[in-house]
DNA sequence: GACTTGCCAAAGGTACCACT
DNA sequence: AGTGGTACCTTTGGCAAGTC
């Protein structure tokens, strides 16, 4: 059954946005979460439910670290015949049948949703990932949270089906525009587009959305630089003896470049710098910049990953986490807190030992004016 | 005929990439 | 951290053409 027309144009298309959920990959894991939004032009509010998980099955740590979902907020789950049915109700809503469906990473929704299905399946899917490692090759990385910050839209820390099926429908209209140039421009054409074979590609070179002009136009001076989204939002802040060379490091490795940082280098399009005085400026005003933005990509000063340390305005006493008697840090590690104190009671015997070294009096100024206004 | 070289395809192994 | 599919690379073997 076709309600609506396969030539109407691809950005007027009405489609599902789907996202799941789950304890593990399929075959193994159970759905947690399905979300789902309708897109035409708009997105409208994405609808998104908890799945009740069988009996005995519960939700693995590291799943409810990265979902932010406990067993707690479970207690709202519904059952998943009862989600599939509303989901196959808005299906239904649709101009076409079966209703264009657009998912990311859909090799990982499918089985689950097929499964639920059991043999009636009224979607028909196509995958962002798929559409978007053949437009863009040479996008380092095709993940939904690169892509969404490719084109300039945040994704929430915790993964969630709401805000991934925002972020996918996002991904979708990009898409749709660049599709539309290479005139693909209707869902039939799209599928055939897909089903295509692509030209191999034998040595494919990182293309770096960030021009290469900017970071070479960077000083070969001390500084802090702030790695930037498409919209101006800020990925990632970080200081250098010389910001050309650090800045320009990043780029230059075709291999063994961290996972992460791939993820940052495929949304970061610009970059801002301040030039210091010394590098040693630099690596004070960092963390002032760090804590001011926080930056998703700082990892090493963010408390979920590794422990840090803060203390008072006195330096006196100091605490795993920032409190209104501890309020100045982060700092990576004790080591690095002595030099601190050290460094601000002016002790250069031990600060002559550490990583300081002879800038240490340089800045013990503003660093007492850090200590006097910890704000 | 024996050997070398180049090409191709299949098989197997590994690295990569995306997800939770 | 664990998982699984895919892409890529290397190895292997078969074949044809060229050279001695």
């Amino acid at each position: 059954m076709v309600l609506g027309s396969r030539s109407e144009p691809l950005s007027q298309v009405e489609v599902l946005v789907v996202d799941c959920q789950a304890t593990a990959a399929a075959p193994r894991g159970h759905l947690l979460e399905i979300g789902w939004a309708q897109v035409r032009n708009t997105v409208t509010h994405p609808h998104a439910c908890l799945i009740a998980l069988p009996d005995g099955e519960e939700i693995p740590p590291a799943v409810s670290r990265i979902t932010g979902i406990s067993e707690h907020m479970m207690r709202a789950a519904v059952d998943r015949q009862l989600a599939w049915r509303a989901l196959c109700y808005q299906a239904a809503s649709l101009t076409q049948q079966p209703a264009p469906t657009v998912i990311h990473f859909a090799r990982f929704e499918q089985p689950f949703l097929r499964t639920l299905g059991a043999g009636l399946f009224p979607l028909d899917v196509v995958c962002t990932r798929d559409i978007a490692r053949r437009l863009l090759p040479n996008l380092p990385r095709c993940s939904l949270r690169a892509l969404a910050g490719y084109f300039g839209r945040a994704v929430g820390a915790l993964r969630r089906s709401a805000d991934h099926v925002e972020a996918t429908a996002f991904v979708w209209q990009e898409l749709v525009r660049l599709l539309e140039t290479k005139g693909v421009s209707t869902w039939s054409a799209l599928h055939e587009w897909l089903a295509a074979p692509v030209e191999p590609t034998r040595c494919r070179r990182r293309l770096w959305p960030m021009p290469r002009d900017v970071r070479l136009s960077l000083p070969h001076a001390p500084g802090i630089y702030r790695m930037l989204r498409i919209d101006g939002s800020v990925l990632y802040v970080g200081k250098a003896a010389s910001l050309h060379h650090r800045v320009n490091s990043y780029f230059r490795k075709q291999n063994g470049v961290p996972e992460r940082l791939l993820e940052m280098l495929s949304q970061a399009r610009a970059i801002s710098f301040d030039v210091t005085p010394s590098p040693l400026e630099a690596a004070l005003l960092e963390p002032d910049e760090i804590k001011r933005r926080r930056p998703p990509y700082n990892v090493a000063l963010t408390i979920h990953d590794r422990a840090l340390w803060f203390t008072s305005p006195d330096l006196s006493a100091r605490s795993p986490e920032p409190s209104p008697d501890c309020p100045l840090g982060p700092f990576a590690s004790p080591e690095t807190l002595d030099q601190f104190v050290a460094l601000a009671r002016g002790d250069r015997a031990a600060l002559t030992s550490g990583p300081w070294g002879p800038d240490a009096g340089h800045v013990q100024s503003r660093l007492r004016a850090v200590v006097r206004d910890p704000s």
